[in-house]
DNA sequence: GATGAATGAGTGTTCATTCAT
DNA sequence: AATGAATGAACACTCATTCAT
């Protein structure tokens, strides 16, 4: 339907439900024949195929209308299931809301910020950075995630603050590392920046915004956007 | 009850109706003309009031609760009205909703980047910017408008591009002749900032947001991480 | 604005409030001067004229929309008066409605019934009564006052009452007498008619109802019908 | 509660929904094909039976009071079911009212306009029409139905030209055809009555608004008024 | 487990009626 | 007397949640 109906991992929890490990890859090798043993492991598949459709379908209708606007109904029509279902996966409309946008962009946000990285610059572990924020966030669903993190997080505190330690903080923390080292190697004259990393990240706060309010009709070029950023960070790019 | 509940010159819209004259502010010194009794007068006046508790409570409601989640019945409560009363002055939920935060934040706009300043230097006037901004908007309900803004724009697309018209683009033209006089007096060196004047606001709008999401176990101290991004595209100050 | 607006003798009560001779017919002679001693005449008519438009418009309203769903407020625009204005001559909805509905049929059913009739036969006076019956009632407004009755009238039982003393009880006293006449004449050769005048008037209720429902795409030929209906009163016209 | 609250084939419309096979009627014998319980079946009756007491209460409810007056609460109280189950039947009161009205009638009035009557005279017609209304309509609450379309079908256009096609055309032509029959037959002298059969139902019609609104004060021998019409039409019946 | 019919509390909106001006 | 802003009870309709099948 959009952008990335499906980029994101989908099974935000494993099935978890009966039979932990069998997962939906096997394929379910003699099928529910007589309800013989395999069987749980085919209904435990199920049940995960359709949390998996849940989750999809929640976070779709979420982020295009708002935790208070999203109906239930909506959710299960999208999912294909009924709406009696949902409920055998999730208590309530807040607990499906919160769990889903909780662990949405975690795995992402890992991913993001555990660079490794070894001995290249701090301008290039940035600019790796902008790169896959750009291609993994910016670009696909979790960008409308973000937002709705942002638009939905006064009225869920909790929400919040679990964005906050599991995104935000280890965000923040890797990006300081990051300027640190850019300071100490001389790349950054700057010394203050590593006090406020978040200066080294507002950009791609605002262009996440930006995009969804006014992309529309006022698109912003932000890969271009960033490399001034960056530019202004560690000086004009000598040679390429 | 926060903040600032009357911070805001609440009268978003004058009285109108068949306001005869006499403006609410003047002392109905000689009232109006022939027409005797100030009564008009006294009762435009009420209604202004009205209207003005009405407006008030409203902005109070909508930016604690979302759009959806505001039950017209508590902006009454909370005005001092009858719940029809409010019907008087708004079609509808949605239209209060759009008018009220559409001009909230308009006459701020123009206060904020209708900054003449005359021989002052770059640097300065970015400063006077980000302090007014801290006092005017930051600080007050202002910023919550801000964010409910950025919370409820995609689901009021003609209200985002409201913002946008009236409140980003100035805001953008203005930062970018402060920062285009900059380059030209070579208080800046990175070049290309000019052409994305968004990076020089972009901590402000990741104020606004890490405040109202992160603010109460996480503050930041926006006065400083500014001056820090000042440093960043001015470089340090060497002497106060 | 429809069939007739106004062929009603609006003054469904004289002014009554102060003043009860003054009719609204005599100049002001003096006009209202400095609010000399014939300006109580002035306002009485004044008051009169405001009665009669808000009468006036309410039957509209009220035959248009029926009892529930019109609304007090469009009959007071209607009138050009203000809404208040109407409580002034009506205690309630209700009150007004059945006092308009009552009085609006009671002068046309006189004349319609009081006819003196000396020596012309049954069958001209029915003929009589078919003519004004359609002039006076079935192509003015007071057609729809009927169906109004008609519509409403289980819903308000003393109007329903009121209506039948007033209008159906003198009228069928009206018609049995001419019958009664034709059977003694020879006129009329089915005595039982005169036992039930309904018969002769039941083409005519009907027809009202007929124009009221299927007229836009089914109209029925009133006149004709109720001559074939004279024809089987009475045989067939021999010579015109 | 009244005269016949349940005299009407309730059933307006069948189950619908996903009715495996098994009628409601027909006692689930071998059941539906494979699918073991007769759960849907029995699901499916109660449906049917919830629909069927809506039905019924509201045509009580409507009947009694008008379209405006009458109130989803009310309707669903004395349906015995919640608010919420009547919008799962029918999407809107209109839709309710509309739906409810037209076929109320329909079945009945097919019944009695079907009369193929072999051989009989049209007076005998006639009077067999005359008598199954009585039975079947004025004296259960179909009458009030009939009444009720009376007084709101100029409200509902859509529903006044339904009636007019379902309900009225067929019973004028039926009676149309009756009335060439006796003309034919030199039964009926008054040839122009068979131009306007309008004036064989008129007394049908008059009977059923004049019980409504004044039965209760000046009840109608509508039998012997309508002897006293067939009478009028064929002539003083001479031998029993 | 899965379903979806049923529930009923909750909310936006209307409108008859009042009353200060 | 006339006005029309203010009131608040009333009501249609929605939708999260439950539970019999």
């Amino acid at each position: 339907m959009k952008r990335g109906s499906s980029d994101l991992p989908t099974s935000v929890r494993p099935p978890a439900k009966r039979v932990g490990g069998a997962r939906a890859s096997s394929p379910p090798t003699k099928s529910s024949a007589t309800a013989g043993r395999d069987a749980p492991s085919t209904r435990a598949a199920k049940a995960a195929e359709r949390r998996a459709a849940i989750v999809d379908a929640a976070l779709d209708e979420f982020t295009a209308r708002g935790f208070a606007a999203t109906r239930i109904d909506d959710v299960a029509k999208r999912a294909g299931v009924a709406k009696g279902t949902i409920y055998l996966h999730f208590t309530d409309k807040e607990a499906m809301f919160q769990e889903l946008v909780r662990t949405a962009l975690v795995p992402t946000m890992q991913r993001l910020t555990s660079q490794p990285a070894p001995g290249v610059s701090a301008r290039q572990m940035l600019e790796t950075f902008a790169e896959t924020f750009l291609r993994d966030v910016a670009q696909t669903r979790r960008g409308d995630i973000l937002r709705l993190v942002m638009a939905e997080g006064t009225r869920f505190p909790s929400l919040a603050e679990f964005h906050y330690r599991n995104v935000v903080e280890p965000g923040v923390a890797g990006i300081r590392r990051i300027l640190e080292l850019g300071v100490a190697r001389g790349e950054i004259h700057a010394a203050s920046l590593a006090q406020f990393p978040q200066l080294a990240v507002a950009p791609v706060v605002l262009s996440v915004i930006w995009q969804g309010l006014f992309g529309r009709f006022a698109p912003l070029d932000v890969q271009a956007m960033l490399r001034a950023h960056l530019d202004l960070i560690f000086g004009e790019r000598t040679a390429p």
